[in-house]
DNA sequence: CTTCCATCTGACCGATCGGTCAGGGTCTGA
DNA sequence: TCAGACCCTGACCGATCGGTCAGATGGAAG
């Protein structure tokens, strides 16, 4: 039988994620995560460079989805824009859970490094769609709210099932977004509690 | 006329307000505060006992209103429930913009702090009542989403009126929150109410 | 003038942070 | 056998954190 072989990086990476969830980014120090692989602080910092690096890779898989919807988005407008932004961001959001998890918050700061550049303006575009590229105030209202709340529910909700959460906020989702291309003359409000 | 007595204590508030809604509770530091009041940090240290009491300062008006909100909120259920804690969670969010900005993202570890004790356990029925105390995925998941989404869109909403802002959350909340399947006991009272 | 008190400060403290570095094991292939 | 790559470590570094403390300042009261 082989020998186990000590996959120290791979450790690493799992502690931070699960630290980092809990306290956060700042709120972790390197010798938290060592303390809970059971080596050193400066072995943390042979397989990674610093603590940004850690970072970074933990986050890479979840950025490059991120960017791929932001491609899938890229010349769509109106309720299409809307419904792929919705779909996308969700499956996305529920998918990488503890990523999102561990940005939550720390968004304003983490957003300077280098590693995420650019991240800002791909959701401020995500966000833009899911609009409907409308700038109306309650279209944008909307559109944040569910960004944000999305990526709130999908960290704190461990409890429930992936497939329930991403259909329960895409049903939201699908209810909350204000209608833009189809404007009716007036819209369907709750008057009446039937579906 | 009157020399202006240097309120000291107030600007420090204030410019604590500011850095913390910037850079977080956690990252700014006392001497950023006494550097933007233009005093020492020993200064800031004299007028409040340390930096949880400056935290904990700030914060007591807005959770004064939340805790009345709470009250408010005994004894409801069903729709009843889910307006009231709608109306009353949007009005507490866009007149407390600042300080919701200060504490988001940063509740996991500032709540275990005294001065916050029992503002989980509030949040908690808040987010309950919105879900129409039903504990479908459905409802939990539209209630959570909603209460994280419209913190995070006063935080970040500068440039929209207040008006504006509380008028696009409402909506947004109303059109969002999962219908209950028991409707109220008795259909809205005639009275206070002007919606 | 002296006393008193509120206000404010520089110097300092211990703790912790991210990060560096020289060196010690261990395995492997020549 | 031995050189070298790889993995890991304790000791240490400078910076910064929240917080303490003795004392300077200045105005009001006696």
């Amino acid at each position: 039988m082989v020998r186990a072989v000590p996959d120290t990086h791979g450790e690493i990476l799992a502690a931070a994620a699960r630290q980092f969830t809990v306290s956060g980014y700042r709120g972790t120090s390197l010798q938290d995560i060592a303390r809970e692989v059971g080596c050193s602080k400066a072995t943390v910092l042979y397989h990674f460079a610093n603590k940004e690096a850690l970072l970074a890779e933990l986050m890479a898989p979840a950025i490059a989805v991120l960017r791929n919807l932001d491609d899938q988005l890229n010349g769509l407008t109106g309720a299409a824009a809307q419904e792929v932004a919705a779909q996308g961001f969700v499956d996305l959001a529920v998918r990488f859970r503890q990523e999102i998890a561990v940005l939550r918050g720390e968004f304003p700061e983490l957003l300077c490094q280098p590693a995420f550049a650019h991240i800002q303006e791909i959701s401020d575009r995500l966000r833009d769609a899911l609009a409907g590229h409308s700038d109306r105030p309650g279209a944008r209202i909307a559109a944040l709210v569910l960004l944000a709340g999305i990526s709130e529910a999908c960290a704190e909700f461990a409890d429930i099932p992936d497939d329930e959460l991403r259909l329960g906020l895409l049903t939201l989702a699908r209810r909350a977004v204000e209608p833009v291309d189809a404007p009716l003359p007036h819209p369907p409000t709750t008057e009446d509690k039937d579906s």
